[in-house]
Formats: structure tokens, C-alpha cells, sequence
DNA sequence: CTGTTAGCGCTTTCAG
DNA sequence: CTGAAAGCGCTAACAG
């Protein structure tokens, strides 16, 4: 058959060549036409590769856009688990801003493995994406540490931007979330509704955005006449590790905490789950607070107190911040804010 | 300064070109030996250029490979709502799936709208990505699906492979989900353990998830003696629709409807929100059914009823369908199975 | 305004 | 096994 683009047989896409000849063009006239930055082409002949290119189902070739201009309209973003809702709603913050700019979004998922992060980090290099943003905290003292950041100058030395979403790599673009403040205003407002017992409930040691939340807390308390003891849990930095490290501060006996701090929502909501597990009743029993804001925890019973992160926005603020938006650079921390629901009710003493 | 990729300030990436320079070798040797197929290089010059390549820091140009290679590693996935816990966990797995064959995805959203996803299939096509997934189904009458079938077909006449996931688009491979077969099987238990007055709440007309499971779920009662009456309520298919769609139910009246089956579970944790909201308690005054099995339905209160679909296996099995693993084609539709929870405890009557 | 032509970075024949 | 050279699809000088 003949490789008109146009039967039902398989056939290589149309090429920009194709497109030329058939409208009786020149290959320069077809590709200022269809791309060109200023239509300085003759509206007749633009016209003519307009339909030739439809006739043809032409759609360039982006790779070879991306060889010959020497530049991509790539994003790249790197999140630990695309399933969690914190990260999927900064992914979709991300998406929705590139789209305004007509970007292309590629994604990859670390598994909270650094080692992979790395190697990620390293594939997607290959494409040349303008810009690539890492959301999501590594352990601080992660041997690999070093290489990434290697890795990700050099990425930025030869040219593309990165910026970090609520962590620290030496020397790189970061937006930073006001996690620290957060959660010691979270704890001023339960003190000033009557709690004084905690616990918390967190990630592993070195995660800084967990470390953050938890020393702001600490913060709060100590300002204020909380006491937190060391009644700090460690699990791992999801909804089951909220689960089990609720269980085990339930094993080794509240005495009297009154709440319990988890570093981040989908924790908070595991913890809730192992406390009604326990046949005690969260808010009651013992009150319940996470951070994020994910939207769940406005429906899970009792609704939960949490601390607000613009996580949407913070997605589309790193790729503006990427891309030199000055104004993004120059709001400093994202601000976050406490709000209180039913898992934290007043308490009278 | 020089351009030798090694001092501070910013420089182009080093091309093969340099590395073949710096190991002394021809580009082709080069070449061969970073990423030629089986390894018929000297030992000794590959590790030359190894070496070279490490010393500049040289990452291949992934566009450029693409289009000498004319292939890419690339995977396009479209989803309707990346923050949508349906989507992401599906969008979870495609990236999983991805990862063990090195490919690289790229992610795009639509928000629910034809005329962008259209444009989006449009832009990603011109990625000559190896595979397209789209997941998230269209309204059955929308004008622009001829366009959009055309699209496809001419995307997958140049070679690439479409999978759909839950949604039928004229003579294209979909992943199918028993959407019916688990409403069906849901209604028929929710019968057997007392329940026989319902009421629905699911999606705009046409679509053909929603449309399935309603029918399904309508099935299920006429076989075994519930009633649904006229009882359906329709509106946006997430969360909020499902909490002002129950809204609206609830200012209506209940008439006796013991049991509300929301089309997804999204908008069955609205549903529960707006009951108890309403001063009722879900399970109790009114029982409440969903679909899907995301992650949340677990911890909300009462934990939901609902019929479990394997999200995450389903983005799975949509690449492997796509990359043309014979055996996720033949394996048909993907089952799901009803999961009893609380929030639709058995009555007796 | 239009066409010719030299690349972009990489792969892959095709001779040595 | 190695290297020279011809592309891949597209853009961007550079002449007309």
C-alpha cells in the first residue's frame, strides 16, 4: 500500500517533510506555518499547510523539536508515593500549572527509596526537562545524600531549574512550607482549649518535614505549658504507620495523654482507625490531630483538627517558582493554619 | 571559561560527541558502548568511555535517541482528576508498572472536560509515546468523541497502542472492569441481609461507569426483590457531588429508603458526610453503599460497604494490555468482589 | 516572504 | 571490532 497516512494499514506519522510536499511548500514555509513564532508567512500558503497538515493527521514530532531547538517543554516531578493523597494533590497542582503553559508533566514515584530517587533522578535527566521538582523528604542522613545533590547541580549547571518542595538539599531552590510554625500554633490553640497530655506520632528520625512538625509542637508546647514528655512514636510516614504506631502507644498504655499528635494526616487517620479499634472513642476517649489537610479528614468521624497546607497551590507554586516566577520566590514559607474540628473537642478541667 | 562541564558556572550537557572527544574514541564506539545493544566493544575502550562519561557527567539525550531510534521510552497516561484517589492509585500503578520496563510516563489531567481531553490526546500524541492510556470515562453523547476516536485510531495506525481502562471507545482495546457483575452481586447481598428499599446516587447520564453499576446495581434488586423506584439522583461524580446529591435526596425525603448505593465510593463519603450533617447516623438511619474500595473507606465511620476493585492492579495490567503482554489480554474483564463493612449492617425485619 | 542548507544529539548502516 | 558518514524530524540562520 502506499504510505499515505490516510488507509487503514499501519503507517510511520506523517512528518513535517510530508506535510511540505503535500501543500506544495517548502519544508521552512510548513514549519514556520505550523510552529513558527510570528506568522510572517503568506496566509495563502499558510493556509494550504494548515489543511495539508490536517489531511495528514500531522502532529510534530516533539523529540526532534526538542533536538533541533535545543529546549524541551518538559516538567519533571518526583514524588514519593503517588497514591498518597498529599502527593497526588501536589502532582495535581503541578499538572494543572504546567497545562497554563502548555508543559508536559512526567512523573515518577521514589517509594521513599533514596537509592531509587537517585537513579530517577538520573533517567529523567535525560530528558532535558526544563525543570524538575522533588517533593517529599528524604531521611537527612541518607548516604546517598550527597550524590543526589551532585546529581541535581549538575542538572541545574547545564542549564534546568529544580526546586524542592518542603526540604533541604544545599544550595537548592526550595519552597518552603511554614511546617515548624504550624504546628507550634496547632499546639498553642489545643493548650488554649484545655489539653495538656500529648504524645506524637511521626515518621522516621531525619524526615524534615515530620522533624519540623514535631519540634514546632514542641515549641508550642513549651511556650505555652503543654507537656509532650517522650512520648514520641516512630512509624513509618503513612496511614498504617499512624495505625500501628497508635497501637503500640495504646499497648504501652495512654496514662493520660489527652492527645495525640500525628506529623501528618494520613497518619492521624490510621491512628483514629486503631483507636476505635481499641473500642475507645476518638475525641472522646483521646482527641486526634494531623497535619495537611487532605481532604479526607473532613469525613472520617469525628472530623479531624489538623493544620491547613495549601497542598494544590504548593504544587503550583514550585513549578512557577521553577520557572523564575519572582513573585513565587518572594512570598517566602507557605503559610499554613490551624483548624479545629470535632476530633478535638474543648476540654473543661 | 571553558566548557568543560566541571566548573561553576553554567554549561551545556555534555553530548556523546565530548565523551567519544575525552575517551578518544569515535561517536559510534561511543555510543556503542553507553547504549549499543549487546556489548561488541573492546573491553578496553568501553571502559574508556565509561569512564569519560562519568568524568563529564554525560546523560544521554533522551530526545535525541528517540529520534534516531525512532522510538521512545515513553508512556502517556490520561486521567480525569490526578487528586481523585480513583485516579491516583491507578495512576500509581501504571507509574509502578512503567518502572520495571524503564519506561518513562507522562501524566495529564482533563478535569472532566471532552474538549481538553482531546487537545491533551492532540499534544501528547506529538510525545510518540509507545502506549496511551486513558483512564476515566467520557460522557456517552459527547459530540466530540468521533473526534476523538479518530484521534486514537490515527495515533494507533502510526504505530502506538491505546488501552482503555473502564470505558468502551469504538474498536479500541479496554481494560474492562465487572463494574455490572460487582453491582449486581452487591445488591443481590444487600438484599440477603435485609435491605429492600433504595435509593442511588451516581454520575451525569452517559457515563459509562456510573451507567454500568446503576444497572448492575438495578439487576441485582430485580433478581432477588428490592426496589429502587425511581430513586435515582444524579450529579457530579466526586465527593461534593455525592454530599449535595444525598443533600438533595435528604430534602426530598427519605420515604423509607433504607439504603443509598453511591456509584463510586467518593461520593458515598460525601453522602455520609451530608447524612450525618443532617443530624442522622449513617448505618443506622440509613445505610450507605459505595464502589471502588479506595484506600479512605476503610477509616471513615461507619467503615463503607463497598465493592472492591484493584486500582492500582488495574494500571498495571493497562500497560502490560498496552505493551501487548498476551496474557493480560485474555484474562477478560477484571473482577471485582463486595466488601461488607459497617456503614450496611444487617437488619432483620 | 520563501527556500536552501547546516546543524541539534544520537544511532546505525557500511566499509575498513 | 572500529570509524566515517548518512540519516532521524525539525529549526534557524542565511541567501535570495
Amino acid at each position: 500500500m502506499t504510505d499515505d497516512g490516510v488507509g487503514t494499514g499501519r503507517s510511520a506519522p506523517a512528518t513535517l517533510h510530508d506535510v511540505a510536499r503535500e501543500a506544495n511548500v517548502s519544508l521552512a514555509t510548513a514549519s514556520r506555518s505550523l510552529n513558527g513564532s510570528t506568522r510572517r508567512v503568506n496566509e495563502e500558503y499558510r493556509k494550504r499547510v494548515l489543511e495539508a497538515a490536517a489531511r495528514l493527521d500531522y502532529s510534530p514530532n516533539l523529540s526532534a523539536q526538542a533536538v533541533a531547538r535545543g529546549t524541551t517543554t518538559t516538567v519533571a516531578l518526583l514524588v514519593a508515593d503517588i497514591a498518597d493523597p498529599y502527593f497526588s494533590s501536589i502532582a495535581a497542582g503541578v499538572v494543572a500549572e504546567a497545562d497554563t503553559d502548555r508543559l508536559i508533566v512526567t512523573m515518577a514515584a521514589t517509594e521513599r527509596d533514596p537509592e531509587r530517587e537517585l537513579e530517577l533522578v538520573r533517567t529523567l535527566r535525560g530528558q532535558r526537562p526544563r525543570v524538575m521538582i522533588l517533593a517529599g523528604s528524604r531521611p537527612a542522613t541518607d548516604p546517598t545524600e550527597g550524590a543526589l545533590a551532585e546529581e541535581l547541580r549538575a542538572y541545574e549547571r547545564s542549564g534546568g531549574r529544580v526546586v524542592l518542595i518542603s526540604r533541604n538539599e544545599l544550595g537548592l531552590r526550595t519552597l518552603l512550607v511554614d511546617d515548624r510554625g504550624g504546628a507550634e500554633a496547632l499546639a498553642r490553640e489545643l493548650v488554649a482549649i484545655g489539653y495538656r497530655r500529648f504524645a506524637v506520632i511521626t515518621g522516621a528520625e531525619g524526615l524534615r518535614t515530620a522533624a519540623d512538625r514535631v519540634d514546632g509542637f514542641r515549641d508550642g508546647l513549651a511556650a505555652t505549658g503543654g507537656t509532650l514528655d517522650d512520648d514520641v512514636i516512630r512509624d513509618a510516614f503513612t496511614r498504617d504507620g499512624g495505625y500501628s504506631g497508635m497501637r503500640a502507644l495504646l499497648e504501652r498504655g495512654l496514662h493520660g495523654v489527652e492527645l495525640v499528635f500525628a506529623a501528618n494526616d494520613v497518619m492521624a487517620v490510621g491512628a483514629l482507625s486503631a483507636i476505635r479499634e481499641a473500642g475507645l472513642v476518638p475525641g472522646t476517649d483521646v482527641a486526634v490531630a494531623g497535619f495537611d489537610d487532605i481532604p479526607t479528614v473532613r469525613d472520617v468521624t469525628p472530623a479531624l483538627t489538623t493544620v491547613h497546607v495549601p497542598l494544590e497551590e504548593l504544587g503550583r507554586r514550585a513549578l512557577r517558582l521553577a520557572l523564575g516566577d519572582g513573585e513565587a520566590a518572594d512570598e517566602g514559607a507557605v503559610q499554613t493554619e490551624v483548624v479545629l474540628r470535632e476530633s478535638t473537642p474543648r476540654i473543661t478541667r
